[in-house]
DNA sequence: CAGCCCATGCACGTCACCCTCGACCAGGCG
DNA sequence: CGCCTGGTCGAGGGTGACGTGCATGGGCTG
């Protein structure tokens, strides 16, 4: 047995219609057209689809259940045509992005919020993670851009320079650390260190040469950021993430000596030729307010 | 655009092995009947759906994308042929019966249970009206069979008698009529009579004649006797409805003069011949315990 | 009741399209 | 380099989907 389309769009035309002639009028065929065709589809399913007993042929109730499913078929048919319009829009059907944590996802989200709303087939894909494993999850992804704040290796990308990002070490106001007028990296010794799971060493910066004495990893900036908020220990944490914070007074910048700020030079790289929706990434994340 | 059925299966065939080779075979076709399909497939679409840049073709994320919705039609092709494969065992596609309200329910219930365990692909309507509106029923849903208290009118129905069955006079035991030792019509008079909506002056019975100071009517028996289990006042009830109360004394027959009692002799109506499901009908519903 | 119209259904012819066949080319793999 | 698998192209044929013509027969209008 195997239907085919033609079948299943005559079948819907004649039970919307009630007669032959007008189903082959819409189909914009000649009756017998129509005929044939549910000639054929009562052959092949080996069911009473069509009640002829009367002057006008009428669907019998197995054709009933039988024209329930044909147009479910016919409704897929029409989404697929559906999707492929919508890709013949120029959109790229995929966007996949990696961004390094320390980078804001909110203007990545926008993206999406905006593809939404100019109706874009582009299904968004992001995945996050830290320096080198930025790079490299890039090319196991085949993704078409990432936001990495090391220099990317790999040939042919079309880079750009974004504005940078600063880190502060940080911890909260009630920790012992945060009262002291000067910090040593002696001191930081005593205490925990927050870091983000993944990280690799160069993350750890200045403090990646002391020999901690207990280290807890996190999965994520806004989970690093909650614990040192709960007084937890210490860490580097970015700007744009503890702005408020800051200006509360909630958390404090450490006075370490050698200096507790430091500066990101993201980049942000592509693949080959950017859709209109890589358009809209390159856009909205190069605009950033700093 | 027309997409077909066939591109649809070469294309999935394509993408689950990964050459046109390999998809040919198992589409017992020619490899270049696939690549043919294919080509037309892309030329319809309009869309870059494969990568040929390499030595393997792949297809691209647009060629994913319409892969999905292909794959959705041929679930949706193969769920019509299903239920084709399901009406040719024989089961009626749909059974509609009509049942006088007075007439339990309970064994037309079961005739879906067993249904479901035979998994036949019957869809059951189930309608409840009361005496003459049952076979108007029966006519204007063109149903397949009915149960009714009067007898068939309707030319060409294979009818079966069905155990009789009684309906009583009766009120809660603390209402005021259950606690004489005899009631009279004129005592009737007084209290409020609970009645089935619908249900056509026939079904009044005995007290037809009076002229009740108040009427409540309700939709079905279920609702009646509870409410006449509230005291809110007397009616008719069949029995199956009601042995446990009047055992338990909850409902009190009342004796009335010229008899409380009233017997139906229900009759089931077949329309012309009887598929499996309607005969799992009549063996349930003739066989049910008086 | 006559006349008309429309819907159905069959027989037959034909044309388009799907498929097959054959040939050639491109890469991988020993 | 030789072999194999895989992709692409063009030519040709078989058949099945569709159009034409016509008969039938039921409804509708006057």
């Amino acid at each position: 047995m195997h239907v085919t389309l033609d079948q299943a769009r005559a079948l819907d035309a004649f039970a919307r219609t009630g007669t032959y002639q007008a189903a082959a009028k819409e189909l914009r065929k000649v009756h017998t057209a129509v005929l044939y065709a549910l000639k054929q589809l009562e052959a092949q399913t080996g069911l009473e689809l069509f009640d002829r007993s009367g002057y006008r042929t009428r669907l019998t109730p197995a054709g009933t259940r039988v024209l329930e499913k044909a147009r479910a078929l016919l409704e897929a048919e029409r989404a697929l045509e559906a999707t492929c319009h919508e890709l013949q829009s120029g959109w790229e059907p995929v966007l996949r992005v990696v961004v390094d944590a320390i980078f804001p996802l909110a203007p990545v989200l926008e993206v999406v919020r905006r593809l939404r709303v100019q109706r874009a087939p582009t299904r968004v894909f992001v995945s996050v993670d830290s320096l080198g494993a930025v790079e490299q999850r890039f090319e196991a992804e085949r993704a078409t851009a990432m936001v990495t704040v090391l220099p990317p290796t790999l040939p042919g990308l079309t880079t750009r320079p974004l504005p940078r990002l600063q880190a502060r070490l940080v911890a909260h106001r009630a920790h012992p650390l945060a009262k002291r007028r000067k910090v040593s990296t002696a001191d930081l010794a005593g205490e925990v260190l927050v870091t983000v799971r993944g990280s690799d060493v160069r993350l750890q910066l200045a403090t990646r040469a002391l020999d901690q004495q207990s280290t807890v990893h996190l999965p994520d900036f806004h989970s690093k950021k909650a614990a040192i908020l709960a007084g937890l220990g210490f860490g580097w944490l970015p700007d744009w993430l503890i702005t408020d914070e800051l200006a509360r007074g909630a958390l404090v910048a450490l006075p370490l000596e050698g200096g507790a700020v430091h500066a990101f030079s993201p980049t942000l790289a592509l693949r080959d030729a950017p859709g209109p929706a890589t358009q809209e990434l390159v856009d909205l994340v190069a605009r950033r307010p700093t």
